[in-house]
RNA sequence: GGGGAUGUGGCGGAAUGGCAGACGCGCACGGUUCAGGUCCGUGUGUCCGAAAGGACGUGGGGGUUCAACUCCCCCCAUCCCCA
């Protein structure tokens, strides 16, 4: 870099620029490191220091959410959120709190795998190298961690814990009737004392040993399953539903992706359902992101209904509004739904219309023909909303339980087997998709929910009950109540809840992750490996990718890389009845596992005993008081992990706290989104990224050298050639000034673009305030101790009490406008006075601390300002000595007047009308309005 | 298709019912300098005006209010989530 900033021939030489900076930085880093200074102490265990400056004061937990440390380092969009949360907590430890802002990795998953594959180098080694590079990264940014509550999720020592939780997980089962899990081992206890019937009606007692086991099995929180998942042959792995793209392809390398019943390991987070919604009303969250956990979670109250067939048989549908059934006109099950082929009668019933049959002639051969017509399709195309539905009749019909219609059976491809009870009761006066079937087969529509006046067509809003007997009159949810007690008097039906969200997925096939602490005997059923065995340690492999297959051969079975390595697999263990041959798991778990408890392991990072000392997740972490979740107390990070990661983290803490592991049933009090830094990026002709750097703007158009480029905005990217590092801003101008940039730049929480060139203004700042300090010719001291004039100390003041104000509601932007503001008051006195330059100084540490310590020891104070009381304002200065009133004439300012403080408003109304006399014109005033501190509006 | 967010000078943004544009970038002019750069100072929403001053102005339209960027209704655009 050919940087001339600070290359002029007589720049003076005392002043501030990047060498300064580059001079004071690594210095006050290294000071930092060997004091400790950013140490937290515990109240117990060996991070406990009694001698501590913030030993038993009150506690402040905050924390980001930490990074994977891909290979291609950090750029400045990164560090956002990482500066936003260092500014606060060095702003809060000089408050008084102690204060526990740590930083981990995150450091399992997918890249370095993949790396690995490519090139043979051990995962290990790539991610080591890449966290090693992360933490020098962020250490250049000055950024106060405390550094021995650091780890990666691939410390054995760490995921020796993450095992353990699975265990938790594995020897726990949910008890419906206290809404919390409970040790498998009360279970068994029930089972044994006959206090809870076996299901299957059978006597524990007479179960045999394996049949014990597949009932206890049934029960755990971590259970395989031999469920339908998305099996990606060319992948050679299962994928997670949000790996796969709408049109079924693998979001990686876009492989087709199959459902298959595979056997996987799954967590039952469903029955967590309630408490995941519940529960987020005890949450400072960002309200969009409890919006998405709980459209995620997909919660909705209604009833299972049956609809009697001819026979014995009976249809079970779910529905949402069981107070709509009186308009429920015919039903569709799903073309695979198992009643089909027993309802379908051998000829068509007299009457039937022709769009009906499809054109078929008898029922069989209709029904036949569709269900290979909806086989073919997608699940993706068949819930798109299709203009033209598609559809045949079953020729046979069901009874509606409410008023005995009977109503015609079809199948249809909108409605999915695998979703609800795959058959549906179809209201087409109230469900769009219902209307568009009802209209293409021509079927009555009955209105049941009041429709607004003229309204044609289907309606799906509010209304109350219409043609339905005994609910006419009823608003929806009191409709949905009665019909729910109407129907569960008379075994119609049942009141239910169901979720959208799905049982969670737990294995991959996939090297680079946590081993599962599980073997299998004979029997082919799950052994969980005892505490006394963690960790299972991940074994080296020659080969860490899958084996993959031909992308299309949907019926390839999953290879996973350890299950190659056979003396690993195979493994004698003596786990109480003598030594005896088991087999490994050879799945490992995804990538989220190691991210689901991290925040309880920073307040306890050595502890080999225990996950975390009870007494140090209490203090850290626990409720303030009845009904309080507790958790953190700040988590600041990317909305993208507003459901995935904060709901699998969230039922983590939620078992563990179940189970008496800890005492906060949330992990996160508060939670806040940063935006992310943009930034543009340049095309040539060709369409190919040219440097954004080097493109110059002329005329409001941009170039690359002589050739027009268009631009373009959005992420940093290597391929887009518009990276700007952290360390490249660090050696122009300082990590100083690029803190100071970052929070200066917008609200924390709104995205912006980046834009180099502004740089220089937070650069300028810190030069001015270090000027106010050193002379930059002869490098002495300036301050004076004079005292600050009247004038002068009532701004400081109210700087001093706005700063303050925008910290605490994390409004960096504005507290930094404020220290400029002072700053450059001060600037042009000739003496400057220390009762304005030290609070100035101690203001401007949280956001450029480097050259804040600097200016504190030229200030004659000895060690670090970090534990230094953060200025108070006197509220005395911060009234003012007089008042401007604008006066308002019909809402434009028209005149002014200046008043004391304290002036009373007749007074002030007096002066206003005299001071805005001439527009009135003797026009006399319809109303006069004072607003005590703001203005006069005048009314004519 | 459903839900959510956002929309203010050339640019990033400030003001959450009370003087729209704090603070910064950029730009212009002046000082310093042989000069460029730096630094210091002044100015900078648009239109009319030499100025004083005036009119207009927060995506568009309507409403509430003495007073609306801010609250309410409709529309448009962009982004995000879900389908």
């Amino acid at each position: 870099m050919s940087e001339s900033e600070n290359v002029g021939a007589d720049v003076p030489p005392y002043r501030y620029t990047a060498a300064t900076a580059n001079e004071i930085e690594p210095r006050w880093q290294a000071y930092w490191a060997e004091h400790g200074t950013f140490r937290a102490p515990n109240p117990a265990g060996d991070l406990a220091d009694p001698e501590h400056p913030r030993a038993g004061a009150p506690k402040l937990h905050v924390q980001d959410m930490f990074p994977y440390p891909s290979g291609s380092g950090l750029h400045v969009g990164h560090p956002l959120g990482y500066i936003g949360t260092d500014s606060y907590t060095r702003y809060k430890r000089m408050t008084g709190f102690n204060v526990l802002h740590p930083m981990g990795f995150d450091a399992f998953g997918l890249p370095a795998e993949q790396y690995a594959v490519q090139t043979g180098t051990h995962p290990r080694t790539t991610t080591e190298a890449n966290v090693e590079r992360y933490r020098q990264q962020l250490r250049r940014l000055g950024l106060a961690y405390d550094d021995r509550r650091t780890f990666s999720t691939t410390d054995p020592d760490y995921y020796r814990w993450t095992q353990w939780i699975f265990l938790q997980v594995f020897n726990s089962w949910f008890d419906r009737a206290r809404r919390q899990a409970r040790p498998i081992d009360e279970l068994i206890a029930e089972f044994e004392a006959g206090t809870r019937p076996v299901p299957g009606g059978r006597v524990w007692s007479e179960l045999s040993a394996v049949e014990r086991r597949q009932v206890i099995d049934g029960y755990r929180l971590a259970y395989v399953s031999e469920a339908p998942v998305n099996w990606c042959p060319g992948l050679g792995t299962v994928l997670a539903n949000e790996e796969v793209t709408p049109d079924g392809r693998s979001e990686r390398g876009n492989f087709p992706v199959f459902q298959r019943s595979l056997k996987q390991w799954m967590m039952r987070i469903t029955e967590y359902g309630d408490r995941l919604v519940d529960d987020l009303d005890a949450l400072d969250w960002p309200e969009p992101v409890k919006l998405m956990q709980r459209n995620w979670i997909g919660r909705s109250r209604g009833a299972h209904v049956g609809f009697p067939l001819d026979g014995d048989d009976v249809v079970e549908v779910f529905t949402t509004r069981p107070d709509t059934l009186f308009g429920a006109t015919y039903m569709v099950l799903a073309p695979e739904h198992d009643l089909v082929s027993t309802i379908v009668p051998a000829e068509w019933p007299a009457g039937v219309k022709d769009a009906w049959t499809g054109g078929h002639d008898t029922p069989e051969a209709a029904v036949a023909a569709y269900r290979a017509q909806a086989a073919a399709k997608t699940e993706e195309e068949r819930t798109a909303d299709a203009k033209v539905k598609t559809g045949v009749f079953t020729g046979a019909y069901a009874t509606n339980p409410v008023n005995g219609a009977r109503v015609p059976i079809f199948i249809a491809d909108y409605v999915l087997a695998g979703y609800g009870t795959g058959a549906i009761m179809a209201v087409p006066g109230h469900d769009e998709r219902d209307w568009d079937f009802a209209q293409t087969f021509d079927l009555p529509i009955v209105r049941t929910i009041s429709t607004p006046e003229g309204h044609e067509g289907v309606w799906t809003g509010d209304g109350v009950a219409v043609n339905s007997e005994f609910l006419d009159g009823k608003n929806v949810v009191d409709a949905k109540a009665a019909m729910i007690s109407w129907l569960e008097e008379r075994g119609h039906g049942k009141g239910a809840t169901t979720y959208r969200l799905r049982d969670w997925l737990f294995s991959r096939q996939r090297y680079w992750g946590e081993p599962f602490p599980i073997v299998y005997d004979e029997t082919g059923l799950p052994i969980a490996l005892p505490e006394s065995m963690l960790p299972v340690e991940l074994p080296d492999v020659d080969d860490f990718s899958p084996r993959t297959f031909d992308p299309d051969d949907a019926d390839s079975e999953p290879e996973t890389p350890l299950s190659r390595k056979k003396d690993w697999v195979e493994v004698v263990l003596d786990l109480g009845d003598g030594p005896r041959t088991y087999t490994r798991e050879t799945n490992t778990m995804p990538q989220w596992a190691g991210s689901c408890w991290y925040e309880l392991r920073y307040l306890d990072p050595r502890n080999d005993k225990r996950l975390v000392d009870p007494e140090n997740e209490a203090y850290w972490m626990g409720p303030r008081g009845e009904g309080d979740p507790g958790g953190v107390d700040l988590y600041v990070g990317g909305v993208e992990h507003a459901v995935l990661h904060l709901l699998y983290a969230r039922f983590w803490h939620k078992v563990l706290f179940d189970l008496g592991h800890v005492s906060s049933f949330e992990p996160f009090r508060k939670l806040y989104n940063q935006g992310y830094i943009q930034a543009y990026a340049f095309r040539d002709a060709r369409g190919f990224a040219v440097p954004a750097d080097e493109v110059v703007e002329r005329d409001g158009k941009w170039f690359h050298g002589d050739d027009e480029v268009t631009r373009e905005y959005g992420k940093m990217g290597k391929s887009l050639k518009n990276v700007v590092t952290p360390d490249e801003m660090a050696e122009r101008y300082g990590a100083d000034t690029f803190r100071v940039y970052e929070m200066a730049m917008g609200p924390l929480d709104v995205s912006r673009p980046w834009d180099t060139r502004a740089v220089v203004g937070s650069q300028r700042f810190l030069q001015r305030a270090w000027r106010l300090v050193v002379d930059e010719e002869t490098g002495a001291n300036r301050v004076t101790d004079e005292p600050l004039d009247p004038k002068t100390r009532r701004v400081l003041h109210r700087v001093i009490d706005g700063v303050r104000g925008d910290m605490e509601e994390l409004r960096f932007n504005t507290a930094i406008a404020k220290l400029i503001e002072l700053t450059n008051t001060l600037t042009p006195r000739s003496t400057v006075s220390r009762e304005a330059v030290e609070p100035l100084v101690l203001m401007m540490s949280p956001f450029a601390p480097h050259v804040a310590e600097e200016l504190w020891g030229k200030l004659g104070h000895e060690g670090s300002l970090a534990y230094a009381d953060f200025p108070v304002a006197d509220p005395a200065q911060l009234v003012a000595e007089s008042v401007t009133y604008p006066v308002q004439v019909n809402g434009k300012v028209r005149g002014r007047v200046e008043v004391a403080p304290d002036t009373a408003e007749d007074a002030v109304r007096a002066a206003a009308l005299e001071a805005v006399a001439e527009t009135l014109g003797g026009r006399e005033p319809r109303k006069v309005i004072v607003v005590k501190g703001k203005l006069v509006s005048v009314v004519v």
